[in-house]
DNA sequence: TATCCAGGTTGTAATGATTACAAATTAGAG
DNA sequence: CTCTAATTTGTAATCATTACAACCTGGATA
């Protein structure tokens, strides 16, 4: 409920409407069965109870959501957006054959650029993304 | 030269044919006056010189070299994917704004990830990317 | 509670990056 | 010089995402 009720009250804050289809999106960011989905999961999810939704209903919330700053884009390369309702600052475990996305929750106090190498950026937030081999994917043939 | 050679050889070693395409490509990536060209951009420039060349051409080249761990890919959320000659570690410095790529140069020897946290994963790299603001883009209105 | 309209939703069509494919070409071994 | 497998090319498909226009509705208002 968490989340739900975080997004609801950013809705309100940003006097937008709260209706059926984005308390559902919320709802499936919410039970987090995969915690990096893409529109297209949230999309299928969603559709278990609200068959009549639309695709870009989904696409424009999540967009909405992002520019709120309430949800994380995360883009490897793999050709769609995937998003992470976490918004924490934590970090990414990727599988490089297989696309398994898993959490990082460590600070890396030593990540600070210095004032010498911004080359005039104000910069805002970072975020590491370490590439590797899954379990699973270690097992299999190649 | 130094980028086009390492290329030709590892083609060589590779046993596949060297094409003036190909060639050309390795120049274009080699003239390094944009760092992180997308597909796009190499085939614009090597267009000049070899006006027939092919979209395709480019696209499978730029594979090629990915998938030989020669040309690193950087995703990015700008619906597109860019690629980095650079292949020694090394970070990335992006404008929220503009998308304006920029390279960092340092070692952060405190990112590494415990043995208890690797959820089994074998970590072969890592890369940082800062976000932030860039000079241009913070003179101008919003 | 009934009215009303700005904001929200929908379906479809467009876009833009990338890939598939089959025919034509060519690098380079023999 | 010949030959063949690898490569290139142009076009057509694919896939994620966005644009758009018509319709719908949450919730403010009286």
């Amino acid at each position: 409920m968490i989340i739900e009720q975080k997004l609801v009250a950013a809705l309100r804050g940003h006097k937008m409407k709260i209706t059926p289809q984005r308390r559902f999106i919320f709802q499936a960011l919410e039970r987090g069965m995969y915690r990096h989905p893409t529109a297209e999961d949230i999309f299928r999810d969603v559709r278990q109870t609200l068959p009549d939704i639309s695709l870009t209903t989904v696409y424009n919330t999540l967009r909405e959501l992002v520019g709120m700053g309430l949800l994380r884009q995360v883009d490897l390369g793999e050709g769609m957006t995937r998003f992470d309702p976490n918004t924490d600052l934590h970090h990414h475990l990727l599988c490089m054959r297989c696309g398994r996305l898993e959490d990082i929750y460590i600070r890396f106090p030593c990540i600070a650029l210095p004032a010498d190498q911004t080359q005039g950026f104000t910069v805002t937030n970072h975020q590491v993304i370490f590439e590797g081999i899954c379990p699973d994917c270690q097992i299999q043939p190649a």
